[in-house]
This record gives C-alpha cells, sequence and structure tokens, in this order.
DNA sequence: CTAATCTTCCTAAGAGGCTTAGGCAAATAC
DNA sequence: GTATTTGCCTAAGCCTCTTAGGAAGATTAG
C-alpha cells in the first residue's frame, strides 16, 4: 500500500490548524486520520494517543507565541515593550484561537519544564526590567501581567465582553495605560 | 420498575460535584447515570444533552459565585471591597474547580443575559464606585479587574505559578495592592 | 374507585471516538 | 539481494452520546 508520508511534526502542524478552524476540543484523532487519508489506527505509529498529539499541539504554540512575543519586544523598553508583548500576545490569540487553547491546556511539569513556558516567563522578566522592581515584586508584578493577559484574551474569546458597546480595542489600551502606571507606582509592602 | 427520584435538579447538583471531584471534562452522561443507579437513556428525560446539562453546572456555579461574592462584599467600600471581591472569587475557584471551569464555559448570548453574569459585572461596577471613574472608564476598568482575577485563578489552577518558590499567595495580595493603586491613579487618555 | 394520561425508567441499537493486536508491504540497511 | 525496520491496514473491543419504542409507576378526571 503506498505510504501517505505521515510524520508527527505534519500531524501536529494539521492538528494546530483543525484547532483554529473547528476548536481544540474538537482536534481528533478520527478527525486528524480523516484529513490525511489514512485508517485511525495509523496514526498510533506516530504518536503516542490523542493525549499526546494535544500536548504536541500546546508545545507548538507556545513556542510560535514565546518567538512572536519575542520579535515583538526585541528593541523596546518600558511601556513600549508593554504594550509591544501585549499586542504580540493578544495578536497570536486572536489569529490562532484553537492554538491558543492549546497552549493553556494543563501540561505535566516535566513536559511543561520542557517547553517555551520558560521563555514565557523570562520575556515578562526583561519587560519588567525598564520599571526597576526588586524581588520578590518583580515575580508578583510576572504573575499580574501573565494573569491580565491571559485573563483579557480568555474572556474577551469567550465573548464576555460582548455585552456592553464599549470598543474592546480602547479597554485594552486603558488597561496598559493603567498597568504601566501600577508599574511605575508599585506599591511598598 | 421502581423509580429513582431523579430530577433535573439533582443531576445539576450531582454533576457539580462530579465536577469537583474529577474535572469538568469528565462530568459525563454515563457517569452521573452511574452515580444515580439508573441507565443513561434515563437521564435524556430530565435533560437536553450532554451540552444542556453542562450548561445546568456552568448556570449553577454561576449563581453559587455570585452569591458568595455578594455577601463578602455587602457594607464594604474601595479597597477593602476589592479585597473581599477577590478573596470570595477565588476562594470559590479554589474550593469548587470543576464548577468554577463550568462557569467559564462558553454560553450562548441567550443564556448568558438570563443568568448571573450581569450580577457579576453589576458588583465589580458596585466596587468601583469608591473609586469614582467616569465612563467609559469605569467598564474598562471592570473588564481590567475580571481580566486579573480570572487570569490569575486560571493560571494557578493551571499550574502556571508552581515553577517559582514565591508564594502564590503574597503575590495575590502585592496584585491587589497594585491594583488598588492603578484605580486610585486611573490614568487620564 | 377506575380509567385515562402523563412521566419515568428500561431495552435495543446505531454512530462516533480511542486504542491494541497482529499482519502485509514498502523503504531502508547491510 | 536479503534482512530489518517502518508505515499502513484490518479486526475488534471498549467507552460515550443519543434516539426510538415500550412498560410500569404516578397523577388526574370523571
Amino acid at each position: 500500500m503506498a505510504r501517505a508520508g505521515v510524520t508527527a511534526e505534519r500531524l501536529t502542524r494539521a492538528a494546530a490548524e483543525l484547532a483554529d478552524d473547528v476548536g481544540f476540543d474538537k482536534v481528533t484523532v478520527a478527525a486528524l486520520a480523516r484529513r490525511f487519508g489514512v485508517k485511525e489506527a495509523s496514526l498510533y505509529s506516530h504518536i503516542k494517543n490523542a493525549h499526546d498529539l494535544k500536548t504536541r499541539v500546546a508545545l507548538l504554540a507556545l513556542a510560535e507565541l514565546a518567538d512572536e512575543v519575542a520579535a515583538a519586544v526585541a528593541g523596546r523598553a518600558g511601556k513600549d515593550a508593554l504594550v509591544a508583548f501585549a499586542g504580540a500576545y493578544r495578536g497570536y490569540a486572536k489569529r490562532h484561537p484553537g492554538r491558543y487553547a492549546a497552549a493553556r491546556m494543563e501540561l505535566d511539569l516535566e513536559t511543561a519544564l520542557a517547553s517555551a513556558g520558560r521563555r514565557h516567563a523570562d520575556m515578562t522578566r526583561a519587560i519588567l526590567r525598564a520599571y526597576d522592581l526588586p524581588e520578590p515584586d518583580q515575580t508578583d508584578a510576572v504573575r499580574m501581567l501573565g494573569s491580565v493577559f491571559h485573563g483579557y484574551v480568555s474572556l474577551e474569546t469567550a465573548g464576555a465582553f460582548q455585552h456592553h458597546p464599549r470598543d474592546v480595542e480602547a479597554s485594552w489600551e486603558r488597561t496598559l495605560d493603567a498597568l504601566d502606571s501600577a508599574l511605575r507606582n508599585w506599591p511598598k509592602p
């Protein structure tokens, strides 16, 4: 029988596209097999199981997101860097909702450590350099920024901001202004 | 055959408990039927389908969460109210991770409007009263607060803060300090 | 009280999804 | 050119969701 040229990489990329098309939760071994024109069982030569497949998509998304954010913040500092980071983050999530959902998947500790998750934290720290926060305040600020970015994007994606006419883009900009202000006036304990 | 006394309410409550026990994504018609000692098909007299069941859990969680938050902020204002709100919100999410995941489920517009989602936005607005923000800044602040609360709880639940020794509770308190500061010094456009 | 009418639960059955076992053929190694 | 590895297949089992149709308990009307 002629071979279809399936590889783990191609499966992962196709799964990522599928996720963006129809939602991460609808990424299924069966759907992927159909897309490649092979039987479901054949995929198990390349991936361990369905969870493994999803994890691969998550790692792909984390790496892509880290790349885009890194490119966006390069050569910027302070509020400039903050805005660039936030814009790249939110832009990726909007362009790739399925991949973004994958990136937010719960990874086991080992996988998470080996992933680009570390790069994300490092880049957030880099942004904070200009605000000159000592530890542990810097870590607290990293957590706060991550929370706002992820929270805003999640709520926006879930449609939580649709019930009010205020422009979502404008709220986002003002939120970044407020974050910048909070970082410049970081409270003493 | 003796009747098991299944009702939509009892199913919903049991599903909520199941969600907290084993995760919202593992709430399944089959598991619920087992818990009630009836056949799966029997549940379809009470719920429309699996999605309907999950929606009911989401609405239950939203209502419970709104109740707890309302009780916590009653009689408080300013930073006091902010801390109480945030504490109630995060406390509920930690005590009821499955219900909380349900509350974050994507609801169709109609369901969302009929749900306690509105109460949440209203209470957030109530907290902001003491900070005296004009519109549309108030809406922007509502969105920012919602993002931080949801984002922090989501990342914490997903284990994203486990890779650093800094106490998660302490970061949370400092984040609230920073939010209070951001609200008091809300930037002019 | 009885009969008609829900309502709840059942059996049966089909559609998908996930996964393993075992086999044949294509590609690669020696 | 043979031997081994790799990629894909068939077959089969398990789980979940859902619908259809039927029987027995519960409720209501007369």
